[in-house]
DNA sequence: ACCTGAACACCGTTCAAGT
DNA sequence: ACCTGAACACCGTTCAAGT
């Protein structure tokens, strides 16, 4: 299968390119904010501006990139948190890990957040595959009475997508607003 | 005091091309969102360009100032509310004309939201009219015992900041939301 | 005192040419 | 098939000149 062969030697090319550019946007991205200048990631990378195009074509696209490594590694805490024994605690962990997983740098909250939208765009697999671990801790709680019988799970995410936003490089004032909105805004009486 | 009258003639002057440029900010804003070019906003006011940033040294005092009129109305919903029978409806109800004020156009929340930091920089006299007019509503709810007891009135607002920010043009995902915050993600069980 | 707008610097994006 | 980077268009911001 001579072809495989060529399919395979060029994407070695291409995943160097790829993963040059992701780890120059991390690092751009964290000192200087999500709305960093693209030449100077491409620049960073060692590649023109074009194959940086290539391979992202919007300043979202290279976003929802960096953010698969912390949907990666949420994924992999909720499927831990759902041996937790509290299951409403262990969702409160979870949404917390959220928060700051996306929080890592100004503007990438904001990024998070598209993929939440009533009608996203089409998501990456690591997106996907962490809301699908943090849903089952979601129906865990649920199940246990720890949230309400309606509520979906996607809303919470939201929630915490929008605290995380309006509370960037702000960890205190973005564990004020969680505890607030777990507990409920107008929960002072019973129900 | 002939130095006073030659200062309200300037006055005038400068009045007028500021409620200029703020009819053109709120046009252009409106249809273009929050990061609508500066340039077209001071052509459509008939300006220059450099008499906007006279006026509004950057893009974020354009914006809060087009969120006055904005904060006017909530002041004033806020007084009204506090009339109303049910102190955690009247909360929620004006809670939900925040949303709606600060989603005028995209990108108009994320502005609000500065406001509400834990350090803020100054605000304008409408933004702080709006939450001290807020706040004894959020008193009266408190008192009522529909808010719990040790809650912030800037972190409720903050959170309807919050989602705002993430539901931008889409209002049933805002009442959702809303909804949920208000309710308590994790209020399933009695308390 | 205020306004103008040319000038400067910078960035996003495309695409013809190259390998 | 992929990459390069010059070229284009556009925008933010400043500031010398004007009134």
């Amino acid at each position: 299968m001579p072809p495989a062969v060529a399919v395979r030697a060029v994407r070695a090319d291409v995943r160097r390119n790829r993963a040059r550019l992701l780890a120059a946007a991390r690092e751009t991205f964290g000192r200087d904010g999500a709305d960093a200048s693209l030449e100077g990631i491409a620049r960073l990378a060692g590649v023109g501006i074009g194959t940086l195009y290539r391979h992202f074509p919007t300043r979202q696209d290279l976003l929802e990139a960096v953010l698969a490594d912390a949907y990666d590694g949420l994924a992999a805490t909720a499927r831990e948190l759902l041996a937790a024994p509290d299951p409403g605690a262990a969702l409160a962990a979870w949404l917390r890990a959220y928060v700051s997983g996306v929080t890592a740098f100004p503007g990438l909250a904001a990024s998070a957040a598209v993929a939440l939208r009533d009608d996203p765009p089409e998501s990456s697999a690591a997106c996907r595959a962490m809301r699908e671990a943090g849903s089952a801790l979601f129906a865990r709680a649920r199940d246990a009475g720890d949230v309400p019988p309606d509520a979906a799970f996607t809303d919470a995410l939201r929630l915490a997508a929008g605290i995380a936003t309006v509370t960037e490089r702000e960890p205190n004032a973005a564990g004020r607003l969680l505890a607030l909105a777990s507990r409920g805004v107008l929960s002072g009486k019973a129900g």
